[in-house]
DNA sequence: CGACATGTTGAACCTCATCAACCGACGTGG
DNA sequence: CCACGTCGGTTGATGAGGTTCAACATGTCG
């Protein structure tokens, strides 16, 4: 739960794996050399609170690695997970004096890190990156609102398969690379949340979410490689069970 | 259900009772003059769908009276409200081929549109619009994110006090007007939706929709004039239940 | 008046939450 | 080294909350 994560110093946009799909991605040269000159690249550890709920906002971040998990909590203990940062998504909310929720390391992440005051005033200076910046939070909140659908409409076995693609499509996947004949509908990736997690996205409890994952384990429509490890055999099947389809497979 | 609303005609700003209110509340004179030109005032009867999913966008509106629904339905045919618009809210997906859900009137609705190409041309122009318009989609994905919570977390009894509570914050109090003694934690409010539209936005069904509403009726929490009319003698009362404090009134 | 939409209430059922036991992995200290 | 506690995860038994099905009430419009 360190809060004082590892700087790394000054910003090299060359070598960013996620440069072209994060905001920067459509910037003038201008742009990119102001908004290189406030950025700084930190690592936080899973489990590290990245910005706090209700706290002044400090710094925004644009996401090279890991995943980060925006958390409302109640008074009463309740959680939900109402959003998910993956790499090249950008972090924090913009002209708010607090955040209005948790950002929590939901893996190891390495962020790109810039000065609250300093972005806004970017922002203002540059329309293109504050245009950037506004279609981005469009797409989050379209995001959002599918959510809203799965939340309220969904059962839990459509909730835990929605999930699962979710990260099939977020997520990097593994062992693939190297196979130029490989399945195009099959999937294999780390899933970056714990049990509880997960639970706290769907609103489910972690049991019925371990449940549901031995279920479509039985089905076959995944294989647990080891507990966090997951392979999709056939994404459009896993599709199909997101949107209701409960049918034996042959 | 008509696609043919009434058109009145162009738009008068001075006499627009949610003009400080809306997008266009911090412009500048030359702004709002630009806006003014390409404005047009219609009215939409409750049913009517102002924007369909998939469809083309065509215009973007300022919602001047009147509750608007965005809706998302599946194949099978379940149904979830993602956002309600009301009086000063903005209406439409920008910079997006197409609309990612239904909009319909909950209600009869008032609108200030704008043809979508000119509008998006005028976000160009007009920094100071397009940021305006940027804060106003940072609110509406917190006031997502929050309802996410509603949706996954709480209980149905939890949710209709929520729905509730946010109905009288958002629109106009009935009888109050002429009475300056009102009591401040007092509200009286006609619902904008049916009982089957209130269960789409809260993710449960008619029928529990109906008993919760007899249960708070019963509780004292609220009165029930006649099924769209309603009293709450104390919005603080209201707000706890809304927060999971179920215990019995006095 | 009858037809239809909207809303309420009751009874039975089912999904998912709750409570509890258990497992394996990991880290720590005696 | 092993005993121990902790943490993440799985599985089972039980029950509550909400859905489903059904009947009925109310209101509106032709």
């Amino acid at each position: 739960m360190s809060q004082d994560p590892i700087h790394l110093g000054r910003v090299t946009c060359d070598t960013c794996t996620v440069r072209h799909r994060a905001v920067c991605g459509a910037l003038t040269d201008a742009e990119l050399t102001d908004l290189n000159r406030i950025g700084r690249i930190r690592k936080f550890k899973a489990g590290d609170i990245i910005l706090a709920d209700e706290e002044p906002t400090t710094f925004f971040a644009n996401i090279m690695s890991g995943v980060v998990k925006l958390e409302k909590t109640s008074a009463d203990g309740r959680q939900q997970i109402v959003g998910l940062v993956f790499a090249s998504d950008f972090l924090g909310r913009a002209f708010s004096k607090s955040n209005p929720y948790f950002a929590q390391a939901a893996t190891d992440v390495e962020a790109c890190t810039f000065p609250q005051a300093a972005f806004e005033v970017l922002l203002r200076q540059h329309p293109g990156l504050e245009h950037r910046l506004f279609e981005n939070t469009l797409n989050e909140l379209d995001s959002a609102r599918e959510w809203m659908f799965v939340l309220g409409r969904k059962s839990a076995q459509e909730k835990v398969a929605s999930f699962l693609h979710l990260i099939a499509k977020r997520q990097p996947l593994v062992g693939c690379a190297h196979d130029p004949e490989a399945n195009a509908h099959a999937a294999r990736f780390e899933l970056p949340l714990t049990r509880a997690d997960i639970a706290d996205f769907l609103g489910l409890t972690i049991e019925t979410v371990s449940r549901q994952l031995s279920h479509l384990k039985r089905q076959g429509t995944i294989q647990l490689v080891s507990g966090r490890e997951v392979v999709v055999p056939d994404l459009r099947l896993l599709e199909s069970k997101a949107q209701g389809n409960d049918e034996a497979v042959a």
